[in-house]
DNA sequence: CTAATAAGTTAGATTGATCTAACAATGTTT
DNA sequence: AAACATTGTTAGATCAATCTAACTTATTAG
């Protein structure tokens, strides 16, 4: 078998882990419904879980309380999502695939154990920073380079901004970008918002668009103008 | 969890297949205890997963008899062989990795479940049809390409011969090829062979050599002259 | 051909990850 | 505050993959 030593998180746990930091970055207050949600298994399953991850040492959780990750636990999503992000990065700049494809594969393969495989890959692309979709990669002892993003339904009117990243992508969101020609990097100019539906009117390189709150709040800009 | 889908083989059963073709490979008669052995789990373990096998359809097995494959439990293993070698040709080829680190990567990613991802290996390689031990690559449909290799001592006295491939390489073997500066497409003149302990004198860049049996049984060659 | 050795099998237990059914606690509405 | 709805827990079962101990069958050596 895999044969992972005992100190160290099973497939399962990394994902559990994974989840209960991707959780509390919108929430803050993690549930056993959210982990159940999220990762489609029944509530016990995850109560049980979640009972597992305790003992040891990566979250803090009491009946009925809210779940967090330690310290220990954060570092371990920290690696888990380092090795997804520069997967992402990879399979994005050197093997020539979509952002909206790379997900799934790096879902398997953020769970290879080899340091050495994913230091060269981080060699191979010069050290990046962010993943495709413009998330921080975390550096090799778990650690987050701060960001200051800002979403770009919050910007004033009359702004100009550069998309940085994106918050809470998914394949549905990738790929409406790709349709209306949006992309990391792209510059846009904050034209009117409307407060009855929270869409923003953009203009886009000659053209005018409108965008939805959902989509909106999920694209991370930094303010030039 | 992974949720491959019913009809497919987990990872334990791929390992197991790899190891029955592996094995079937040098002795042609696999048993319980050569697979025991072979991956390290006690002979109920692999008595109990045979049976398995046998109920999916991968192999034929009766009680006290050797285990084969079945033409679907052939197929589902060259598959795999297919992702570990063209996994191992990438890591040497794309990413820098020598011949002798790159088997412990492919036992993992060898399990990762994207067509699109190993079509691409393959597609920037350039389709190659040996992996860099010089074992061959099935084809998509799980397809040898029979070759018809030679093993150095049995080749004889005067000849010349390139090595084409390894048998039953392992990190120790490719070690000790390192160490004399013998690799894949090396070209050697056979000098001399004992018939004591069947070592075999060969000339090579100047050099003059002595190779053991243990060595020069699992150097595969073409003869050129 | 027996007797010793090796190989294979059965039975029963364990562990991790999952489930369903039933029940308990918490939170929200009227 | 009582009723209802949501959320969480317990208990008990299952399934894959593993183990050890005990036993049986097959092979090999004398
Ligand atoms: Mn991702
Ligand atoms: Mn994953
Ligand atoms: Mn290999
Ligand atoms: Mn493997």
């Amino acid at each position: 078998m895999l044969s992972r030593d005992l100190l160290m998180a099973t497939i399962t746990e990394e994902n559990y882990l994974k989840a209960i930091f991707h959780l509390s970055q919108k929430t803050d207050q993690v549930s056993i419904s959210d982990l159940s949600k999220s990762l489609e298994v029944s509530k016990p399953t995850v109560n049980s879980m979640v009972k597992n991850l305790k003992a040891h040492g990566y979250i803090s959780y009491e009946k009925y309380k809210p779940i967090a990750l330690t310290k220990v636990g954060l570092k371990v999503a920290a690696l888990i999502l380092r090795k997804h992000r520069l997967t992402e990065m990879y399979l994005v700049e050197k093997m020539g695939f979509g952002w909206e494809e790379v997900h799934e594969i790096a879902e398997q393969v953020e769970h290879i154990e080899s340091p050495a495989f994913f230091d060269r890959m981080d060699e191979l692309m010069g050290y990046p920073t962010v993943d495709p979709h413009g998330s921080p990669i975390p550096d090799k002892k778990g650690e987050f380079l701060s960001q200051n993003k800002k979403k770009l339904n919050d910007c004033g009117i009359g702004s100009e901004v550069i998309i940085t990243a994106l918050r809470m992508s998914s394949k549905g969101l990738l790929e409406f970008l790709d349709s209306r020609g949006i992309a990391l990097g792209s510059r846009l100019k904050i034209l009117s918002k409307s407060t009855f539906d929270n869409s923003v009117m953009i203009s886009y390189e000659g053209k005018k668009e409108s965008l939805s709150d959902k989509v909106s709040e999920r694209l991370l800009v930094e303010e030039v103008s």
